[in-house]
Formats: C-alpha cells, structure tokens, sequence
DNA sequence: AACGATTCGTGAAACGTTTCACGACCCTGT
DNA sequence: ACAGGGTCGTGAAACGTTTCACGAATCGTT
C-alpha cells in the first residue's frame, strides 16, 4: 500500500476551506451547515479520500467491524450463516471478519484473543467449548450455545423442532418413533431437540426410543439399530427423527442398504434445513432453522446502543419442510 | 468496549522498567538484548497486555488482515474457498474479513472500496464482474478470473479438467459425448472446460456436441435435449460432462425423470467436487478443484514480499473422483 | 439597541503504536 | 591506556482520526 499517497482529512479540509473537525463531523453525521457539508463532500469526491478507519478505530474505539467464529466454513448449515451474518452486518455498515476453529478449544480461545487484540466492535460466536473464556470488553452474542444469564444467545426453536418432528411423524402415520444422534455432548441449545422430542411422545403417549451416541462411537451402531429392528422385513420403527441433516443423510443411506423403502416403510426427517445450493430445495424431510432470522437477530442485539437490558435467550421459531430434491419424489414425502 | 481499562505499550515499559520502543521491538520481534525481552514479556504477561492492532495499522501501514470477496457463501465451492482461505492465512499470523457480494456488480465495488477504505493487507477475489476495478494499492489476487497480466490470478486447471473428463467418460465406454454449461458468459477461467473438452474430443475423434445456456433459460432446456435425444430408449450421448456439479446434480435428477439409468445408459461427470459435509465423499463423480490448494496458493502470492515479479495465472492441478455418496452405488460410478 | 442564549465551526490534544536519529556502552586493536 | 567502530536501548516525532473546550456569529427578547 503506498503511503503519502492517500489524501487524508487535513488535505479535504484544506482544499474545502473548512476545520480539520468539520470534515471529521461530516463523516460522521454529525450536523453540520448544508453548505459546509456539501464543500467537505465535494472536495472529498475530488481528492477520492477515504476514511481511515485504522485511525478511527484507535481514536474512537470503533472500528465498524465484527468477527463471527465458526467451527468451519463448508458445512452448510455454517456456511449460511456466514453468509447471512455478513449480509446483516453490511445492511448496517459493517465489516465481518470470519474465523474458523476446526472446534479446537486452544484454537478457539485463541481466535477470541485475536479477535479482541484486533479490537472488533463485537464478536458473534457459534462454539462448542464448554469452557470458554469470553471476555467482558467486547460485546458477545452467543448462537446456539447458552452460557448463562449475561451472554445473550440466540437459536432455533429446538424443543418447538423436536415436537414439530413428532407431531409430523404422526401425522404422517408413524407409530414408533425413534430419535437418533450423534456428536459431543455439550451442553448447547441443540440438545433440547431431544428434549422435545421425548416430552412430546411422552405427552400422547407415542411408542418411542432414543439413541445417542458418541463422535467415536461412529455411525454403525445406527445401522446395528436398524437391522435388529426388522420383523417380516419392516422395521419397528416407523418414523425416525435425526438430531441433523447430516445424520438423516446416512440413516436414508443405511435404510437403502438394509431394503427398507422410505417413506413406504419409514419417514426420515432430519433437522439443520440444509439446501441444494442455496435454492428452496432440501435433500430430505427436515426442521428448517430460521438461519437468516438467526443471523439478523445475532447482528442486532450485537450491535444494539443500550446495552443494559438484553435478553439471555432468543429462541427463533422453525419450520418443517418436506424433503423434494430435483430428482422428484426420490424420498418420497 | 471499556478504554483506559486496556494496559499499553508504555504501561509494559514502566512495569518492565524498559523504554517504549523496547517493548515495541519485542512485539515485533527486533532483536533486543535476551534480559530485556524477558523483562517485557514478563511484564506484559503480568498485565494482560496485548497490542493494539488498530494503533499498528494506523503507523505501520499493514494491518495483519486480508479481505475475501465472494459471491455468496453458501455455494460449497466458496464456502469450502472461504475456509480454506481462512486457514490459511490464520497459519500466516493474518485474519480473514470475508465479504459476500450477491454477484451484484456495483455491490462487489462498494466492497472493494470498503475494503480499501478499511485498510487490509490485501484482497483476494472470487468476482465475475468483468468492469471491476482494482486498485493499484492494496495487493490482490483473483482466483478462477483472469484480469490480464497486472492481476495474479490462481486458477484450477480447467481446460485439463476439460480434458480428464473426456478421457475418463471414454475408458469408462462412452461413445459420443455432450458438454452442459449453465451460467452468466464471463471470461473466466472456467470457460476453459469447455475447451479442454472441445479440443480433446477433437483430438480424439470422438463424436460431440456442447449445450451452452444462459442463467435466463433455466434449466429446462436440457431436459428437453436429453428427451429429444434418447432413441429406442437409449440416449444417443451416453457421456455427458457438466460445467459444475450443481448442473450435474439437475442433470441426474432429468435422467432419472425421463426412465434412464446412471450408469448403466449414461454417464455423468461434474466439476468443482462437491463434497458432503467435508469428508470425502462426492454426491457424483466429478473433477475435484484443489480448494486447499487454490486457497494456499493465493494467500502465499498475496502476502510475498517481494511484489516485483509476480506470476499472472497460476493453473492447479485437478483430479477425477468417481461419485460415491453414503447411499452405495446410488449413482453408480 | 443591547444583552443573553444558542448554534456551530475551529483547532489543539490525545489515541497507542512504529520508526529513527541519537548517544551510552563495550569491545578490539595499537 | 586510548581511539575507533559496532551494538543496542532510548525517547520523541509522526501516523490520521475523534473529541471537546472555546469563541464567533446568529437569533430572540426586553
């Protein structure tokens, strides 16, 4: 970047005939007479000057920029919420500075150091790490994560998703049902799908049972489920709620092996809302989360003024959707 | 963000009982005497010190930051781009402020300007805007878009991408050969598919015909090619290489429609590897771009130091993978 | 007509770094 | 023992903004 090159605002004032601090309030919509204004903006055009905002951001503290952390990038559901949450944040003029963690704690916990040391004006944080120290400096919204009172998170509906599930199951004919997971069992907001799930069943009292596994307990134990719950070749289990998208992409896989036809002999549904490329489309039967409500709402209490009063736990509502893929009808619900 | 809160440069110094450009030396890692270095990052260590990004941007010019601008980041391709990118310039010590465009051309402007405005260290650019204009101060690297000689673009191979896909529908038997291509016509580099294609089968002699749309005519116009097309029912091109694997994704789903059999009746290839949830498996067979690679590549030709002899195209190398989702043999190849 | 209140542009100080000319100190060679 | 050269820590100046106390100008009131 070549120095002393830039114009900066001493030079607009000069060639605007104005104060150094006119040309800053301009920048800045701060009042000022019309026609200063128009002075200031005019020589600005022609100097082609921009602000700095490295030396706004260490004069004034903002810097008009905010980070979000993400375990990744490329799962989808991740990936949409980055690009939804740069787009909210360049809706009200901010920058959005992406870091990935590949979920390591030291990485994380590094990442907001970082982050805080480049001095954002707030983070957004989508994290696993139950033990992570989150400084009070900067303001934090938390996305699908509860850690207490006085961070503010935001998240899907996930009990309303695990009776949605329920109820669409039933409604569709099942009358056992099944809930899979898998993954770390952490104490985020995506564990009350299960919640909702057996609290529902239990309600009207609908046949039902639970597997959770470990992320090293790997994805057999699904399929040894599956097989040792046929009887004359269909499965006791007609209905089978999966914790996310992912996971509902390799039951469907497994069911196939085993001869088990979905929606015929089972319904699949999965949770995430994870899309074919952006458009309206989703691979299988799924609980949507609202990802754009999502990542307005993260945006907005992020950058609200009043700090004083925010709210600790914003549950956005989810849809079911049927699954259709192009290949017409090839899940069949 | 609390200030006077933050302990600085010159709170280190007089902790350390050291002076200012001491502690800075340490930061920037200046030799300075073994003693002294200890001192200061005792001292710092003690204080919770950290440096003031914003402040060092402001003096020094670099900013330890890069900009990534692309179109969107819900295409797998960009998202996997992105974290890629992330990554890579987090090895390097540098942070990744990511900007999603929509394509839209005065958009991706406005963020080439807020870039500048903002100081990165460099821009590295996904855009298919053909009128972009890049400024001459901040360092950029383009990827898949040539800009002429001035601008280092990294690229996959694709006109050898092109080319693997004809040799690979040919071992696997394919007679006569069609090219599908959806897709704004911009001088990018993923034109050279079609070339490499083009080329090889006439090298080859082998029998085919190219299918080239605009994003205005939809995706329809295919599937009435692929009905024209069948006789006795057989399709009359038994290989068909897609531009992407979105394409191929549409393409599989007509076929299926119209009665004929992946892989039996016809083979399809996509392009970009398009992985499910980052392991590594493919929805279809496909030429895989070297994302890693591409993200590398980039971010080290962004950040050299010595900007005076750049390369202007650097072409990676791609490679075919057959298609295998979770589901065996769904699509068979 | 004169005075107080209000509005609004002014310019200097400060933000926390990096950089660089300077000088203190030590080592070597005669 | 002294001069010359090299090493290395020092501290002030500068980066481009924002902020704020100040004073000029304007307006309304008595």
């Amino acid at each position: 970047m070549k120095r002393g090159t830039m114009p900066t605002m001493k030079d607009v004032a000069r060639e605007a005939g104005v104060a150094l601090g006119t040309v800053s309030k301009v920048f800045n919509d701060i009042p000022v007479g019309e026609s200063y204004r128009q002075r200031v903006l005019d020589a600005a055009q022609s100097l082609g000057y921009q602000v700095n905002s490295y030396a706004r951001g260490l004069k004034a503290g903002r810097t008009g920029t905010a980070a979000l952390i993400l375990p990744n990038a490329y799962d989808p559901y991740f990936a949409a919420l980055a690009d939804n949450v740069c787009q909210a944040l360049a809706r009200r003029g901010y920058r959005m500075l992406l870091t990935v963690t590949g979920s390591d704690p030291d990485a994380e916990q590094q990442c907001i150091r970082m982050v805080e040391q480049n001095k954002v004006d707030g983070v957004i944080g989508l994290t696993y790490n139950p033990a992570l120290e989150i400084s009070p400096d900067v303001p934090f919204v938390s996305i699908d994560r509860y850690f207490g009172p006085a961070v503010p998170c935001v998240a899907s509906d996930n009990f309303g998703g695990g009776q949605l599930a329920v109820e669409k199951l039933t409604e569709l004919g099942c009358k056992r049902l099944a809930f899979f997971r898998i993954g770390t069992d952490v104490p985020g907001e995506p564990d009350k799908r299960l919640g909702g799930f057996q609290t529902t069943c239990q309600q009207r009292g609908i046949e039902h049972t639970t597997l959770v596994l470990n992320d090293r307990d790997g994805y057999e134990p699904f399929r040894t489920f599956l097989r040792e719950h046929i009887q004359d070749g269909r499965p006791e289990y007609d209905g089978i709620f999966c914790n996310t998208d992912r996971l509902a992409f390799y039951v469907l896989a497994m069911l196939e092996d085993l001869g088990l036809r979905v929606p015929e002999d089972v319904q699949v549904v999965g949770f995430d809302g994870v899309r074919q490329f952006g458009n309206d489309v989703y691979y299988c039967s799924t609980i949507v989360q609202p990802v754009a409500q999502i990542a307005e709402t993260s945006v907005d209490i992020l950058l609200r003024e009043d700090r004083s009063d925010l709210p600790s736990l914003i549950c956005l509502p989810v849809a079911y959707t049927p699954g259709g893929t192009t290949r017409d009808g090839e899940h069949g619900q």
